[in-house]
DNA sequence: GACTTGCATCGATGGATGTCGATATGGCGA
DNA sequence: TCGCCATATCGACATCCATCGATGCAAGTC
């Protein structure tokens, strides 16, 4: 193994090892538990997947009161939580507010989760 | 006991669509936020990290309930909670239990996470 | 069979979380 | 300035969850 020359990830390659590889740190997990609680709730999950299937990568908060059956406050806390996550960013335009998702965050959980192979090893041999 | 009949993809492939590209059906985000918030707690995630970093890929409780400062029975709840989740699967040999990951399951949540890439677009940069 | 070890389950408890209606805030138009 | 619309915040409430000690159960060991 020559450590030379850290890779340079082209494009959306994953930032971080991967959590298969080694143990976590204490405050590593404490960070990306916060991430990962922030999509533990299904409204939240959907709420993220509807804004960044918007056109143009955002939407407006009144685009997305509409398909949920909870009521406007209960979004706007949702929202807030993944905001505070830095899953999402926000801006204030006029009378309307403007969500999209934060492709980095998404990416960095993303390369985090990834486990190296289906594992041909042991223990296959059902339950 | 059949759980895992699960299609193993042939190193990397994720097996759905990123949840950017179209918003989350009512049921998906139901089963996917039960998946995250399985991960949603830091000692879930170091556990998870800690299984399979360990040589052959699974670990026995034993070795699991050492570097926590949180009691056995808590250890072993959460180890029902990541196995319930489908992250983890878990078997009795002797006296003692012995768990690994499962590869797919989080592939599936990888690739479901994975932004297509950090998009050069958007006219609104900061925040 | 009695004792020991490894792990799961039970019941309790304090704190976190999702949800709501009511209300505040901020911006726009008349 | 007044009133309306779009969002955020507040306070309250019911539920969920992480954690613990006590206990039960399974598998070795003597």
């Amino acid at each position: 193994m020559s450590k030379q020359a850290l890779p340079v990830f082209p494009a959306g390659e994953q930032c971080c090892a991967p959590m298969v590889r080694e143990p976590l740190g204490e405050q590593d997990a404490g960070e990306l538990a916060r991430m990962f609680k922030a999509l533990s709730d299904p409204v939240r999950l959907r709420l993220l997947s509807l804004i960044a299937s918007f056109e143009g990568g955002e939407a407006c908060v009144c685009d997305l009161t509409g398909p949920f059956e909870v009521s406007q406050p209960t979004i706007s806390h949702h929202l807030k939580v993944l905001r505070e996550a830095g899953l999402v960013g926000s801006e204030r335009r006029g009378t309307w507010v403007y969500y999209w998702v934060i492709p980095a965050a998404l990416n960095r959980l993303s390369g985090l989760l990834h486990a190296p192979t289906p594992v041909p090893a042991a223990a296959n041999s059902g339950t």
